[in-house]
DNA sequence: GACCAGGCACATC
DNA sequence: GATGTGCATGGT
């Protein structure tokens, strides 16, 4: 089912905030607050940040176990550890000798902006940390966006695969747009909380998760009607 | 056995 | 700037 109106202003292919906060109303109240990040400490979440790229939680949640069991899952330890041991207890996560390399150039980066003291990173300021953020090898765009939001408190949304399958599935967002172009829509519509931020993509992810995979289960999903 | 999962860097055109 | 490719495990 449709909503009569449109989500998205066509001509400027910008979505409508009064929709956009129905649609993540719709969520909350199917779903409940979500509170994101699964991870204990700011520092695990911006390990799993690395983690998940382009790999299934359950995964991850494997991987992260390992470094706990080894006591590795702190900044000390990851400094310390090779490559070559890091990459092994992290296998479970996929691509393990490519992240072990993103681990250690992320720690080198704690190393040399804040001693690996995140509330002192924690007091650099937007834009500035995220191109920071984006400067170190293997830290993209969503990845940069999930450690500002939910490891730094820094409201920098978050677009991932699931929210571009969502939103262009059902022609919210029309035509092949870029990482910064998604972002940039959801920003605009957008008022700029951190809670909203934070939720927000964490329901759009548990949306996606339970109905829109490659291979869609519609059925009970929260947003047919907007749909 | 094929397909998929909360990307990214790099090469090539 | 756009497109293609390699990276790898574990669940369905």
């Amino acid at each position: 089912m449709r909503s009569s109106e449109p989500i998205l202003c066509q001509k400027k292919n910008r979505l409508k905030a009064s929709q956009l906060l129905r649609v993540y109303a719709a969520l909350r109240k199917a779903y409940g607050h979500q509170k994101w990040w699964p991870g204990d400490t700011p520092f695990e979440v911006m390990v799993g940040a690395i983690l998940t790229q382009n790999t299934a939680w359950t995964n991850v949640e494997k991987a992260i176990l390992n470094l706990k069991k080894a006591k590795k899952l702190s900044f000390a330890a990851l400094r310390r550890i090779s490559k070559e041991k890091l990459a092994q207890l992290i296998r479970p996560a996929g691509y393990f000798n490519i992240k072990a390399d993103r681990l250690k150039c992320f720690m080198a980066f704690l190393d040399r902006e804040c001693g690996g003291d995140l509330s002192e990173l924690k007091r650099s300021t937007m834009p500035v940390l995220r191109d920071k953020l984006l400067a170190v090898k293997g830290v993209g765009p969503e990845t940069a966006d999930s450690i500002l939001v939910y490891a730094l408190g820094k409201t920098s949304f978050v677009i991932d695969a699931y929210t571009q399958r969502i939103f262009s599935r059902h022609g919210l967002v029309k035509g092949h747009e870029t990482y910064h172009r998604w972002r940039e829509i959801f920003t605009w519509a957008l008022p700029k909380s951190l809670d909203l931020y934070n939720d927000f993509h964490a329901q759009i992810v548990r949306t996606g998760k339970e109905h829109c995979r490659k291979v869609p289960r519609c059925e009970g999903c929260p947003l047919q009607r907007f749909f």
